[in-house]
DNA sequence: CGTCTATTTGAATGTACTCAAAAGCGGTGG
DNA sequence: CCACCGCTTTTGAGTACATTCAAATAGACG
């Protein structure tokens, strides 16, 4: 459970009035899991913070099979960022792998924050930044490392959520089918 | 040719002494073809502009194979964003692929503007988010397409580049080996 | 022209995928 | 509480896509 202030005041100093200022602009949002959030052809209005629970998003390919291109746990932010910054229809799902509870900030009240309250522009700047260098990283290992070096990185990475998931959310995610996952998984130890 | 100034108006607007401060904040540089502008293990100081030519990123695994992570061309940025954020030692080599006439930004002026300046905040967060769509959008490709549609899409986004790069880059870009990239293209028309 | 690097070609190999079927596991209702 | 249903995971055999290694050819640059 991390909440969102918190996150924030990781990168930037906000006053007692911009802090509230903020939260009136985020909604709160429950949901159980495998609940869709967002689908392949509509637009992303939100920004969605994870408070607890575990969010995925993934694509379809054309002949229908999952990718899943992110995860985000606790104090992890999600969105379709295509989408979000296009205002066009994107090709990300977003679905609670667990029960979650969310937080969300249209992309029109982050502008406005962006307006009203530059610190902002800032804090998302950064976690842009942040985004992007682990966004990249991915695409070394993904061309650097084979199938099994991908997964110990996974768990070296998100080492809670190797027990948390179903195997074929990991195996999509390192980008392997299920069932060479799973003789994969037969020949590490543990 | 792109202007740096150009680049920079497609997002915000700047004022004549503005423009000014910000390019006694830049360091030009030209390159002749193959030349090192950051290797392995050093720390990455600068954004780098590209006014004309081309670089490209790449990295070495443990092989001593290279893989190609980014290529920038006129009107483009390229650093090593993990070293450049974090100041510590990276792991990517950049070098340019053509002769390039460049211009430099070194993260603390870049610290500077953002205080001085706070449009150029929203210049690089835009700046950022774009890059971090791309980004994504090649995990995904990778993720859901053969090695042939990657190419082909390699050549929609990069159309100038398939005549201009030795073949050998463009197969690491995309994530397979020369010997299988010459196979393939065997087998495309034209 | 000669040297060095890039590209092509071929044969053997490997890593990961497909398809099909069985086994395991979790939730739900009788 | 057990039985059943649906979904996930495992297993195996056959296959495909891409790699490795080695050698020949072509191109670029001094």
């Amino acid at each position: 459970m991390e909440s969102l202030l918190n996150n924030i005041a990781r990168y930037i100093q906000l006053e007692d009035d911009e802090k509230e200022y903020f939260l009136s602009l985020v909604g709160e949002k429950k949901v159980r899991r495998k609940q869709l959030l967002l689908q392949e052809g509509e637009v992303c209005h939100h920004s969605i913070f994870v408070k607890s629970g575990c969010l995925r998003g993934y694509t379809l390919d054309k002949n229908g099979d999952e990718h899943v291109i992110s995860f985000a746990t606790a104090g992890w932010w999600i969105a379709d960022m295509y989408s979000l910054i296009t205002r066009k229809p994107g090709q990300l799902f977003i679905e609670s792998s667990t029960e979650a509870h969310l937080q969300l900030l249209t992309r029109e009240h982050q502008e406005k924050l962006f307006e009203q309250i530059p610190k902002f522009e800032r804090f998302f700047r950064i976690l842009t930044e942040n985004s992007l260098v682990a966004t990249q990283q991915r695409i070394i290992d993904n061309l650097s490392l084979g199938a099994r070096e991908r997964y110990l990185e996974f768990i070296r990475k998100y080492p809670s959520l190797k027990d948390e998931l179903p195997q074929k959310h990991i195996a999509s995610y390192i980008g392997v089918t299920p069932e060479f996952f799973s003789k994969m998984m037969r020949s590490l130890p543990e």
